[in-house]
DNA sequence: CGAACAATTGATCCTCATCAAACCTTGTGG
DNA sequence: CCACAAGGTTTGATGAGGATCAATTGTTCG
């Protein structure tokens, strides 16, 4: 049932962390399973615990006033979310996190984290690292869905997704799952531009497109069009 | 000529730093003064030295393979920039950093960053929180790019110029210091649109706009433009 | 005064969002 | 095992919102 503390290594704000530490941290932690489509926090709750993902995969996600929702960042097994309330007093999740599978997550509370980041440098580290990657993928984000079109941001997108998530099959593809609603939110596009590009790309030969999925056939022709110069 | 290490304790991430760290640091730091439009560092340079801004203004930008930029954020006095180094060993700037005018800063290597921070917690924690902070910025910007109109955007984009540098005239009025250019690239549009904007708010009496200046006569009407329900 | 640069404004065009309708796919229950 | 419901997907038609281009008009400063 419960999770062999060593296991805890795999999070890479532990990476380095002690034995001890991990049992420490195990001990504290609550384990919490929510079913497809169900939400560990909303936006605006207050930031108590911070997750860990054991198993399933979540998304991380921002609504506006008027309901529309952007896709910040997938979550994948033994990736740590909601952090934030261990670097500052009282605060609130800013985006929702979101079941995309049966999931299940450790839940550690925020100020348990905060004390032992005090006397453990390695960790406040590694979490600024984890930190610092995200900045730059949001900055690198925010440039392109200012300056570039659809298409090279669906590719881009894709690609992203391929590193975080991508399972080669036998036959040379890689498979990605999920809604074109999704991939329309990660892009900032609509789920019927989606569908266009990707039948399109069908077309060409690239990847093929089924109910939620995607095979990608040549990986090199996105790359092409997310970086092909802007002609 | 040399800066009073005292005056750094108003760089939020030396808040609660010793008096014999800030002499420290200003004992291992160089002055570097450069004229408007130049260039702090570049993006993809190495970086080896993280900035204190002294006096001026500078911006943080990226720029596309195309050459389109983007303006991430605007660095006023003592405010930190370029500190990922400190964090990651060998990294780049994932931005450039480029003076709207007159500016200096200290430069303090990377690497004792670092090591102060072995030992120092407190400055562990105000780095993350300053952090945390230009996360959730940079989400919400994010998602305003993606689901918001034109004219909300750069409402918004003055809003946010508004708190950060915004100087109140006698007469009531806030007082704002940049080109169309510069606001279509924090906003992520071009400086026509900004233009027409503007001059349709002109005509409403919200803001007065004049070359490289615009005067908030109404900043209620702006925050009603932002914020109003998508109708 | 003239050059350089910032801003305005009109005309045009193109990319995408939106709406609507039909089509697939998957799982469920009779 | 089939029928049907629910939700995901596709595709066409349409139009709006801005980008782009071009020409002109300020403004500032040497």
């Amino acid at each position: 049932m419960a999770i062999d503390p060593l296991q805890l290594r795999q999070v890479s704000v532990f990476q380095n962390a002690t034995d001890d530490d991990l049992q420490s941290l195990a001990r504290h932690a609550i384990e919490r399973s929510i079913e497809e489509g169900e939400f560990f926090f909303f936006q605006g709750d207050p930031a108590e615990y911070l997750y860990i993902l054991v198993s399933g995969r979540a998304k991380l996600m921002q609504t506006n006033p008027a309901g529309q929702q952007v896709n910040l960042r997938t979550i994948n097994e033994w990736q740590m979310f909601g952090a934030l309330g261990a670097v500052r007093e009282n605060a609130t999740y800013p985006a929702t996190a979101q079941a995309l599978e049966h999931s299940t997550a450790l839940a550690i509370r925020s100020d348990f984290m905060h004390e032992m980041m005090q006397t453990r440098p390695d960790l406040s580290f590694n979490l600024m690292k984890l930190m610092t990657d995200y900045i730059q993928e949001m900055q690198e984000r925010y440039r392109e869905l200012a300056t570039e079109k659809v298409e090279r941001r669906i590719a881009r997108s894709l690609l992203r997704l391929t590193a975080q998530m991508g399972v080669k099959t036998r036959d040379g593809g890689i498979e990605l799952t999920f809604t074109r609603q999704d991939l329309a939110e990660m892009s900032g596009t609509t789920l019927y531009t989606v569908s266009r590009v990707l039948s399109e790309w069908e077309r060409r030969g690239l990847v093929e497109a089924g109910r939620e999925r995607v095979l990608i056939r040549k990986p090199h022709g996105l790359v092409q069009i997310a970086e092909e110069s802007d002609q």
